[in-house]
Order: structure tokens, then sequence, then C-alpha cells
DNA sequence: GTTCAAATTTGGAACGTTCTAAAAATAGAA
DNA sequence: TTCTATTTTTAGAACGTTCCAAATTTGAAC
């Protein structure tokens, strides 16, 4: 188990000073072009690897970025979180993930272990609850630092946030239902007083009242296995409402199964709307009508805001939202071919 | 914008040596629990932060592991990798992630990336492909590496394998759909070549031929959509056909929503079961009978695995395959209650 | 041949840790 | 006291890069 070459070691056997290899590496303009090639030849026959850990302790960047989820399994976040690592990868960034699972204390933690890595910045989904601790580490650290999707720290200047425009979604949401000809909507799952459920209720509400309606809150956990409860209930004891806006797609998808389960279908008499528009709302059926903010585009577009930020040392602006489109579909329409 | 403090720095204000600074951060039991106790004062009031990169260049171990993944928006894989990520976490170490899309060029960059920022370690849920380059660059530079899930580089003594039986749970998941009366059973979805395709499709001939009957392949992309497109084909083409073993439980929960669509309903007259037991599978209607290898289980047994190696450096046994068992549910009995 | 500027290469000092060997402090026994 | 054994602390050399300033080479113009 002999150790690896370093620059040195490829120096000596291509004849040449470990700057010229380092500017070789550096792919510095400065190095005659047949040295280049001279020393890329070396290096290969050596096997020589880069270490990182010293490049990073001379110059300060160690070529890492975090990403901070607070919940990896819903595939909302996942969608984010692989398309902004891709995103980072083809910039030569490798990505340093942790799965918070919404506890603010596990957040500390790897937030803590991500700086002492010397990640060049995080995006952050952040953890609803105690996040003080964290951010004031962060501010700390001087680490660049984008909030993601959720709006928690209300230090947007030092922490910029991106996330979409969830009022104006659940605005198209409520009017799509309305104009689909649903009566009595009810608005179904998400916490109260974390910010996506405040933004998604409020946009509803003030569709609902623009309308002349009177709202109707389930709110509940954002999980399949509310919404199918929630299906069966409403079907039981509160059958005349007749359309649902839910906190997200989890939550729809888990009413359309409570729906196949008492051979309802959604579309045909009650009209349903996810958002999020993950994958699946288009491979099941009745196909589920969902508000897109795009995530990929919206990953990717994160992503690049980050790298601009480390490369220009510019920060991005406080707050900015991302576009959101409705896409109508089978449960909400009734129509089968869509 | 000023530069972070140092051990130095910490020593000076602490009147210490920079030495004694180093062992504190080392948890070392040498030195006196007073001069613990100032130095670690003296850090949080300079707010210090740990260098990674400085240590690592001394001691080669940058607390760093690396998790490559051929599909992280497979739920199966979503949940392996933050079970993973979490263990590794819980002992301290950072997680480098990267989704490899089944690409192998890719997972070559990605993995050039990781071996330069030193892991430690790798586990690998490896593309099918020509994965050749990669497994020699892992070979080349030492890093410990694991198979997990799929089988690809045969050098098991190199590369140890640690995958759920394969092949034992189809053979579970096909001799329960006989039992529950199904008299023509086909194989759904996977492509062919592939090392969990091979492993499931061989214990259902298995199966099948004991039972003297005569296999059906249709084998296809493990997406949803396969599963919704088989599931309607099949209820108009091959009527005949009753029961499905399919590849996982994406493919099985297309073709529940096939059914869905069509009017039919799993579990009465048609008998089908999945493969990885996704939390999906109970909170859809009718809940989803499939092969459960306890993935929260098997993530952190691999992840125990690899610390394991990292810190005996004995290498894990050549070829290890995880526990399997049948889950029953309504989509193979039939039975509202489960 | 010189000369000068431009192009290319190079030594050596950082960077912030850990580790080794040795020094210093302390405590107990004589 | 003095000595010894033990505990605690420390100086200084690594580790593998990058970066600066300076040295060397090249080549074109005289």
């Amino acid at each position: 188990m002999k150790k690896r070459p370093t620059i040195i070691d490829v120096a000596q056997a291509a004849g040449v000073s470990k700057s010229t290899v380092s500017l070789v590496l550096q792919e510095s303009p400065l190095v005659k072009a047949e040295t280049v090639e001279l020393v890329r030849k070396t290096m290969a026959q050596l096997g020589y690897v880069y270490n990182r850990a010293a490049a990073n302790l001379r110059s300060a960047n160690a070529g890492l970025i975090g990403l901070v989820i607070n919940d990896l399994r819903n595939p909302f976040f996942t969608e984010f979180a692989t398309t902004a690592q891709m995103a980072f990868s083809a910039k030569g960034y490798a990505t340093v993930l942790a799965n918070t699972d919404e506890d603010t204390s596990l957040q500390l933690q790897v937030v803590g272990s991500m700086i002492e890595h010397g990640v060049s910045g995080i995006l952050i989904s952040p953890s609803y609850g105690d996040e003080r601790l964290c951010f004031d580490l962060l501010a700390r650290a001087q680490v660049p630092t984008m909030q993601v999707l959720r709006h928690v720290d209300r230090r947007c200047d030092l922490f910029p946030l991106f996330a979409p425009d969830n009022h104006r979604g659940a605005i198209l949401a409520t009017e799509h239902l309305l104009d689909a000809g649903a009566k009595k909507i009810a608005f179904v799952g998400g916490l109260e007083g974390r910010s996506i459920t405040d933004e998604r209720l409020s946009g509803y509400l003030e569709a609902i009242q623009e309308a002349g309606l009177e709202p109707i809150r389930m709110l509940g956990r954002s999980s399949r296995t509310f919404g199918r409860e929630t299906a069966i209930d409403l079907s039981e004891n509160h059958p005349d409402i007749d359309g649902a806006v839910c906190f997200n797609d989890l939550v729809a998808l888990g009413m359309l199964s409570g729906f196949n389960q008492i051979g309802r279908q959604a579309g045909r008499d009650f009209k349903l709307i996810g958002f999020d528009d993950i994958e699946e709302c288009s491979e099941v059926w009745p196909k589920l009508s969902s508000v897109s903010c795009d995530i990929k585009d919206f990953a990717a577009e994160a992503a690049v805001t980050m790298l601009g930020w480390l490369e220009t040392a510019k920060k991005p602006e406080p707050v900015r939202r991302g576009g959101v489109e409705l896409v109508a579909r089978m449960s909400s329409l009734g129509n089968v071919s869509i």
C-alpha cells in the first residue's frame, strides 16, 4: 500500500519544477504547449491524482457545495436535489448532501460539518423550528447561503431567498377549480405556520373570497395518508364539498387513492388539484392536475444563481420568486383524453 | 471580510501551545481537564472553526464518504441514500452524493471528483454499461469501495457486493401468487442483462417451472408508465393472465393505475405483487403486496459495514445478501382489511 | 553579436493542521 | 531536599498544494 504520487514526483519524472506542474493543473496559459503535453503524459503514467485538500489549504476553494434538504424522501425535493447536484457537477463542484428530516438540531450539526469541510456555498431548504443557531453559525462563518423553496430565516439580505410564487400558484389553482364548475372548495393539507402553507393558503383564501365563497380549511400533515383519510372523510361527512386545492401533490395523490377506494372518480364529480407537479401526476389515473413550478428549471436556476454568487462575489437579490404554471389534467377537467 | 481564526490564534489567546489545542480538538485524554475547558472556552469566544482540509493534508482522513447512485429519483434509491447519509452523519462523516442517471461517463467523472476530494470510502450503486474505467480508477486510487444493490464489476474480491437476495425474493413472490390462486403469471418489467433483472427473473422462472407452468416474460423499462401500459395491454389482449410478479414497485404501481383506469381491481380477479416495498405500497388503494428487503435496515447495515471497513481496515466478505420478506397485502389477497 | 522585451520556468514561503520526540511540570517516595 | 515516575505540554517538522517574485530562456530587431 504505497502512497499516491504528488506533483513533486510528477515534476521530477517530467524534468520540470513543481511550479510548472501546478500551472498545468490550473490550465494556466503561461506554460508552453509542449510542456503541458509532457506533464500531462507523465501524470497519466504515474497515475497522479489531484489532492484538493492541499490545494484548498492554500487557496480556499474546496470545490464543494453544500445542499441541505429538510425532506429528501419527498419526490419534489429529490428532484430539486438531483437536478442541482448535476448542475454543480457540470461546473466541477462536488455536492455534499444532507437530509435533515425536519430536525433543526440535526440541521445545525450538518451545517457545522459542511463549514468545517470548507464548502464554498450552501443551498438550504431549511427545517422549520429553531433555526436561529444554524443561521447565526452560517453568518459567522460567512458562507454564501441561499434559502431555497422555503422561507425561514427572515434575514433575506444575508440569506437570499429563491422560492416558487406559491401565493400566485394557489390563486391559479383555486380559480381553475371554480372555472371547472366546483362550488364548494376546500384547502387540504399543510401545517399552519409554515411559510409554504401560509403562502399557498393565502392564495386560496384570496381567490375564494374574491368569488364570494366561504373558505374551508382542512390542514394537516402533507402525506398521502392524510390525503387518503381526508378524501374518505369528505365523502362521508361533507358530500357537498366538490373540489379541493391540495397543499401538495402527495396529499392530492392520497386523495386520489381514497377516491379509488370508495369508488368515486376525481374529475367527474369532484375537482381535484395538487401542487408541485411531480412526475407521478401524469403517471397515475386519473391524471392529476397540479401547479407546476417547473422544479427542474427552478433547481437549475438556483444552482446557476449560487455559482454566479461564488464567481462574482455579488450577492443575489434578497427575494426572488420563480414562475408557476397551471397544468390542467383529468382530475379537474373530467376529460378522459388529457 | 477578515479570515477565520486558526488553532494558533486560539493557542495564543488561551496561553497554550498549538499542539495542546490540537490535542483538545482530537479529544485526547492526555490533556488536563482544566486546560480542555480553557481551550474550549477560547475557541467559542473566537468563533473558531475546524479546518478539515488542513487536517486531512496531514492525516489523510477527510471525514468524507462518497455515495454514487444510478437513479436517485427512484424512491427505493432515495430511501437507501438518505438512510445511509444519516448513518454516516451520526458517525461524523459528511456524505458527498452524486446521481449518475445511468450514465457511465458521468459516473466516471463524479467518482474521479470524489477521489480528488479524498473520500475515505465509496458506496456505489453502479450504472450499467462500460463501468471498467471507473472501477479501474477506484482500484488504482485504493479507495475502499462497496458495490451496493447492484452487481456490476465482477471483481467482488476488490469491490465487495452487498445486495438483497433478489432470486429468493422472486421465488417468494411467485409462490405467493400461486398460493393465492393465480393460474397464469407473467413477469413484468426490468431490462434484460442487468443484474437485478436477471436475479429476479431467474427466481420467477424457477418457481414457475417448479409449478409446471409456462413462464411469460414481459420485460421493459421499470417505470410506472410501462406498468400502466402493460396492465391495459394485458386486459385487452391476454385476459387469461391473472397474475403478475413485477420487476419493482414502480411497475406494479403503474399496473395498479392501469387497472383503475379500465375499472379492474387488483386483488379480486388479478393477483399483483411488486418488489422493494417502498412506502407508497401501503399508501395506495388497493394496497400493494411487495417483497421487502427492508431498505432502511439494509442501508443502515451497508453504512455500518463501510464504517467497519474504514475503522478496522478489514475488507468485508466478497458477496453478502440481505434478507427478503414477503409482505402480502390486498393486491394479491383481495382482502379489504389488509 | 548585442540588446531588450516577451514568454516561460522556477525556488521558496505560505496555508492550518497532526505527529513525534523531547521538554517541562507535578507528585510521591526516599 | 533529591530523585524517580508520571502526567502534561511543547517545538518543529511534515503534508501537497498555490502564489509571488525572481530567474532563465527565447526570439526579434538592431
